[in-house]
DNA sequence: TCTTACGATGGACCAAGTCCAAGTCAATAC
DNA sequence: GTATTGACTTGGACTTGGTCCATCGTAAGA
């Protein structure tokens, strides 16, 4: 993840404490928090941070395109770090559970010209929705 | 969309104006309301229906499955009449214009069981971006 | 080390949605 | 046609997720 530090520090961000806690936190694959629990697991590194600021961060990190913004239901945003690889969402509609997939095709090319209503396509973001192994298990 | 109202009845739904005029305000091709928008356009025809029905009734339609929930972004949710055909949604970026498409391939086959980490998948959303003629002509 | 503009803070505010106790009424029974 | 009753509706309080803003703090350049 430093990484992202080094990427964004080359881009003029001005870097604090606070900035770093929220960019470490969101470190990983298959991470996909919402805000809430980002804001949790910063203030448990750096106790003072303030809501508004892991708001903010986030925001300019999506701006910035190092982090995407996810909608799978209509709650809480979440917010997922692997924003330099293409990729889907694979979601457990038991609990919630969400990870990164990578399907065969792409799936803008199975929308054929005459349903485009000349809209100018750009891009096609898929959920997957099933249940998880644990869940399909009635645990 | 006075099958609707038939289907609804046969299933033992208790019918009153509230409901009718929820019912009516989701008829037609291409609607994708939110539960706000359906509000003003049911007190039109019924002053004195409330929000909470509002909700509790687009809930009771979702859940029989007449009424699809379609989560775009995380702002309000919208509301799809066109529950009994498969589609996916088209959306303009700049003014959010939605459109039903229908690909030609089902998305499911594009994802490779060694993608699926064990899941039962059952469903796959697709959500297509980009811009709308008037958008796009800088309109 | 000083300066200053950019960033952080927290509390007020907003929008979307849920919950609940009390009142109303559609559908059935008579 | 009337009575009955449990399902439906109401409006207002509440919750959740998120934004805004005036003020304070501090990273980084001079």
């Amino acid at each position: 993840m430093s990484d992202l530090l080094d990427r964004l520090r080359g881009r003029g961000w001005r870097m604090t404490a606070q900035r770093r806690v929220v960019a470490e936190v969101l470190d990983g694959e298959h991470i996909h928090l919402t805000a809430d629990e980002v804001l949790v697991r910063a203030t448990a590194r750096l106790p003072e941070i303030s809501r508004a600021t892991v708001y903010n961060t986030l925001g300019e990190l999506v701006s910035l395109g190092e982090v995407l913004e996810v909608a799978t239901d209509a709650r809480a945003k979440r917010y997922d770090p692997n924003a330099h690889r293409p990729h889907q969402h694979l979601l457990c509609s038991h609990c919630g559970t969400i990870r990164d997939v990578h399907p065969t095709d792409d799936p803008l090319s199975a929308l054929p010209a005459h349903e485009r209503f000349g809209f100018t396509v750009v891009a096609a973001e898929v959920t997957y929705r099933g249940l998880c192994p644990e869940c399909a298990a009635g645990a």
